[in-house]
Order: structure tokens, then C-alpha cells, then sequence
DNA sequence: AAAAAAT
């Protein structure tokens, strides 16, 4: 097993036997040195071995396999010669899109490449199959639907890849991709890639691979892409409102968002669609046309945001994409590695945020073993945060439109106005800042006040409902539950929808505070009063997990 | 228990 720890800075792809033509090609991508996986992989697959390559995502696994492959193609034969399978049909197209551009200089004959794949019409692919494509990617299910209606002739197969192959080898394909290499012709080279490959796949690979290469290449702080990953521990009704306090705080470009069924996702992206997000849904129910069009708009930036199931979590290769937010913790553990892995892209940097409810705690440490590493814990965004981040970017946007639109039109009318109502230009200005905010307030830090005065016991103690649901019997009495009952109105300055959190002590309620958060459909969220002191602040939160905190949805007073 | 992959 070759495993790669630093690989030599100064090789080039030249050094590592690719022709010309294709040294030109992959120079004309802007691709300078090869990376460790493709340093190791090139050579070891132009000798035509069979390969078990592991890499961390991101790191060009995709030219690892197909420069080499295509520098053994005959280009006047047309016949399929090299065979790439996927897990899912966007990968096909997108690995298809690579060899083609790595091919691009590749003359004499007539080269093609043809991805297949299911919800495309068999017209195209019938067509461009008689013409002979020397290279095949391809998702199983429709590829042996080819196979078996005789449409493919695999019998000038030279090599066959499985991409993502510990996927490849897991219960729902491995039959398919059974069928397909034992339909290979005897002797054809066999290599599998992947980022991620669990213990008992790994031991699956060595009954197809013949003494096969094993290519481990080692996270480094240099070959490492730079992710920050975190996590946040809310409760799930508080997720809606956490993702809308990430997103206005997280700075981003372009962001994936994954959720855990497809149902879902859209409902997600119909949420986030009516907060003003520029955004759209992706799973495997949409048709084959909209999950095209969605990736497009994605990479030309017609949308910035996806909510996704994991047909996106693997390979998927959109470098505007820095920010990916696991809404629901990802059952298995490597489809975490997988999805964090869809931003940090060739070596940019990206975040990943992760959303864990208390009861997912056993995941996220499941998940933290595999990884080898901690996720660290964050709190979220703080009313505060959101405010400064409002600020920053209506600041921003006022700096381009003195710049780029010249507002000098408007000042005559600005000396008119303020002459005819008569405040200071401070009044004038902060009057139109509040006309400006709309429906994102530019205040709306958590603003709160003492309200003990008005804080009485509820009559009696009472036990939590919730405990004595059957099937969740707690022992309760050694605990008292206490209730208060919390007075406050117009003569607070006590509005419908403001929040209540309290301090507890063992005397009982020491303290309540109302305050006010002026985040647009955001409620359920407490912020910690300001300046309070630490351990009040924990206490309050404890107080916050034990009994929710009250929302006063009526008023009296 | 989810999603993916042929129709």
C-alpha cells in the first residue's frame, strides 16, 4: 500500500508519463501540479494496475482516474473502452463534462464521451450509443437496461471505475454493479475512488480488485481542505429559526443545504423562498430536466442556496458553493464527510454548520470518531449578531448606490423635505432609515427589562403533563414544578409576542425579564438579557430547557 | 428509519 503522506511539489503531469496532448489539456484548465492522489494514481494506472484510491473530497479524484484512462484509449476504435459508474446521475454528467474537457485536446479519430443515465430520453442515448462513445458514465440501473436490450457492447472494455465506490459496493447498488463487471470482458482494469471507505467495504473491494494499488492519501495542513465545521445543540422547533439566523450572519456565496427527507426539502425551500432567499429544492422525486436546471442555476448564480437531500451529498463539484448547513445530522457517518465535502473545493476555503438536537448527541460523537476530529459546539447568532450584520450590509449597499448611482438628484428634494417638516437632518435621516428597513429591521437586538414586580405564584404545584404521557413514565416526585404567573402590559411597555425568561433559585423565582426581538417571523428564540452576569445567565438557560420559555401571545393589563 | 438507482 502506497500511503501518501507530502508528495513532491515539483512533479508535473508531464513527469508522470501522460502524453502531450493531454498535458496541454489539463494546462489549459489552469491545473499546474497534480495532486497527491493524482501524483499516485497516474502512474500506477497507465501501467495499466488495478486501484483502490482514497483521498479526501475535493482533491481532483476525478482527473486522477480519467487522464490516465484516456491516455490508453484508442481513439480510432468506436467501441466503449472505459466504463465509469456513479452513484447518481448528476455525477455522471458532471464526471462525463470532465473527461470531455480533459480530452479536449485529444486529436485524431473521433473521440466522445456519453454519460447515461435514468429519467433521460432513450432516443439521445440509443444515438449517441450506435455512434460508438469510446467512454461510458453511467448510473447502473439504466446501463444495464442498455446491457440487457443489447444497445452497449462492452466487449473493448479496458478499464471500468467505480466512482464513490464504497456507495457503489453498499447494499442498494451492489447487485447492480455486480452484474455489470462480471459482464466485463477477462483482464479489464478495475479501480475504485472514493473519500471515504468503511471498514467492512474495504474488505468487499479485495474479492474484485486484482493485486491492486492501494493509494491512501493522508490528511495534511497542506492537502487538507480548509473547512471550518461546528455545530449548534437546539431543540428541532427551533430549527427554522436558527437556519434564518445563520444565513443572515454567515456570509456566503453560494450555500447546500441538507436535509434528511425529501419531503422536506421542499418544504424548506418554500420557507426560505418566502423569507426572500433565492433558493430551490433538490431531491430524487423532481425530474431528471428540474434537477439539471437546479445545479445549473446554482453554478451560474441564479440561485444561491439548494435544500438537498443526499443525492447531493457526494461529488458534486460547485466551487461558489462556501457554506453547507447539515439541517438534520446525516444518519450515516460518512455521508457527513461526503456533504462537508461539497464546499473547500480544490483547495478554497469553505464552512460547514450543523444543526443537533439533544437526542442526536450519540451521532454527532459517532460521527466526530470516523472524522477523527472534534466538532466544535457555537452558539447561535444572537439578535445582536443579526443586527450588525443588517447594518453592515445596508451600510454596504448605501456605499455602492453614493457610487455607482449618484443619489445627487435627490438632494434638492432632501433640503425641500426637510425645510417643510422642520427636525434636525439627524430626525430626517433616521426617519427614512426606518422607512427603508422593511420587513428586515435594522434594530432588533433582544431589548430587556426587569418585570419582577408583577411575578406571582400560580396556585398549587403541578406536575408536567408531559411526564405523565404512558410509555414515558418518570419518576416526578421527588421534583416540584413550580409555576408563575406573570402579569405585564401596556404600563411595561409589554407587547403580544414579546418573550419571557426567568431566573430560578432554590427560593424560587428570583427574577423575570420580558424583552422584545424584532426579527421578522423569529420567536421562538430567546436571546439572554444583556449584562447579566454569567451564572445568571446559565441559570436561565437551564430554567429556559426545563420549563419553555412563556411567550405572552395575550396581553392584559 | 432515508435516499439513491430503470420504467
Amino acid at each position: 500500500m502506497t500511503e501518501v503522506i507530502s508528495s513532491d511539489v515539483s512533479v508535473t503531469f508531464a513527469d508522470l508519463g501522460l502524453p502531450e496532448s493531454l498535458v496541454k489539456g489539463v494546462a489549459n484548465l489552469g491545473y499546474e501540479s497534480p495532486s497527491p492522489i493524482q501524483a499516485a494514481a497516474i502512474p500506477a494506472l497507465l501501467q495499466g494496475r488495478d486501484v483502490l484510491g482514497q483521498a479526501q473530497t475535493g482533491t481532483g479524484k476525478t482527473a486522477a482516474f480519467a487522464l490516465p484512462l484516456l491516455a490508453r484509449i484508442n481513439v480510432s476504435l468506436n467501441a466503449p473502452q472505459v466504463l465509469v459508474l456513479t452513484p447518481t446521475r448528476e455525477l455522471a454528467i458532471q464526471v462525463a463534462e470532465a473527461f470531455t474537457s480533459y480530452a479536449r485536446l485529444v486529436t485524431g479519430g473521433h473521440f466522445q464521451v456519453l454519460p447515461i443515465y435514468g429519467g433521460q430520453s432513450y432516443g439521445i442515448q440509443l444515438k449517441a450509443l450506435s455512434r460508438g462513445p469510446q467512454v461510458v458514465v453511467a448510473t447502473p440501473g439504466r446501463l444495464m437496461d442498455h446491457m440487457k436490450s443489447g444497445k452497449i457492447n462492452l466487449s473493448r472494455l479496458q478499464a471500468l471505475v467505480l466512482d464513490e465506490a464504497d456507495e457503489m459496493l453498499r447494499m442498494g447498488f451492489i447487485d447492480d454493479v455486480t452484474t455489470v463487471i462480471e459482464a466485463c470482458p477477462e483482464g479489464r482494469q478495475l479501480a475504485m475512488f472514493s473519500a471515504t471507505m468503511p471498514r467492512e467495504i474495504a474488505r468487499l473491494t479485495q474479492t474484485y480488485l486484482n493485486k491492486p494499488e492501494h493509494i491512501k492519501i493522508q490528511a495534511t495542513a497542506s492537502n487538507l481542505a480548509q473547512i471550518e465545521q461546528s455545530h449548534v445543540m437546539l431543540k428541532q422547533h427551533h430549527k427554522l429559526d436558527a437556519l434564518t439566523r445563520l444565513l443572515e450572519v454567515e456570509d456566503f456565496d453560494g450555500a447546500i443545504i441538507f436535509a434528511r427527507t425529501k419531503a422536506a426539502t421542499t418544504e424548506l425551500s418554500e420557507k426560505l423562498a418566502a423569507r426572500g432567499y433565492a433558493v430551490a429544492p433538490l431531491n430524487g422525486d423532481l425530474s431528471q430536466q428540474q434537477r439539471e436546471a437546479t445545479i445549473d442555476r446554482l453554478k451560474k448564480g441564479r440561485i444561491d442556496l439548494i435544500v438537498a437531500t443526499d443525492v447531493a451529498a457526494r461529488g458534486l463539484d460547485v466551487k461558489r458553493i462556501d457554506l453547507v448547513l447539515n439541517y438534520d445530522i446525516p444518519l450515516d457517518v460518512e455521508a457527513y464527510t461526503h456533504r462537508v465535502g461539497r464546499t473547500g473545493r480544490a483547495g478554497r476555503t469553505g464552512r460547514a454548520v450543523m444543526l443537533v438536537t439533544p437526542r442526536e448527541r450519540g451521532l454527532l460523537s459517532a460521527i466526530e470518531r470516523t472524522a477523527g476530529e472534534k466538532i466544535p459546539r457555537r452558539e447561535l447568532p444572537s439578535g445582536k449578531d443579526i443586527e450588525q450584520s443588517r447594518v453592515q450590509s445596508f451600510r454596504e449597499e448605501l456605499v455602492k448606490v453614493i457610487a455607482e448611482e449618484d443619489p445627487s438628484d435627490f438632494e434638492a428634494l432632501v433640503t425641500e423635505l426637510q425645510a417643510q417638516v422642520d427636525v434636525p437632518m439627524e430626525t430626517l435621516a433616521a426617519a427614512l432609515l426606518r422607512m427603508a428597513q422593511k420587513d428586515r429591521p435594522l434594530k432588533v437586538a433582544a431589548h430587556y427589562q426587569d418585570i419582577v414586580a408583577d411575578v406571582r405564584p400560580e396556585r398549587g404545584d403541578k406536575r408536567n403533563p408531559r411526564d405523565r404521557k404512558p410509555g414515558k413514565r418518570v419518576d416526578t416526585s421527588n421534583i416540584r414544578f413550580e409555576s408563575y404567573r406573570i402579569e405585564a402590559g401596556r404600563k411595561h411597555g409589554v407587547r403580544a409576542g414579546d418573550i419571557v425568561g426567568a431566573i430560578v433559585n432554590e427560593a424560587g423565582l428570583e427574577k423575570a425579564y420580558i424583552g422584545r426581538i424584532n426579527l421578522q417571523d423569529d420567536h421562538s428564540l430567546v436571546d439572554l438579557p444583556e449584562g447579566m452576569p454569567k451564572e445568571m445567565q446559565q441559570q436561565l438557560s437551564k430554567v429556559r430547557v426545563r420549563q419553555q420559555p412563556m411567550r405572552l401571545s395575550r396581553v392584559t393589563g
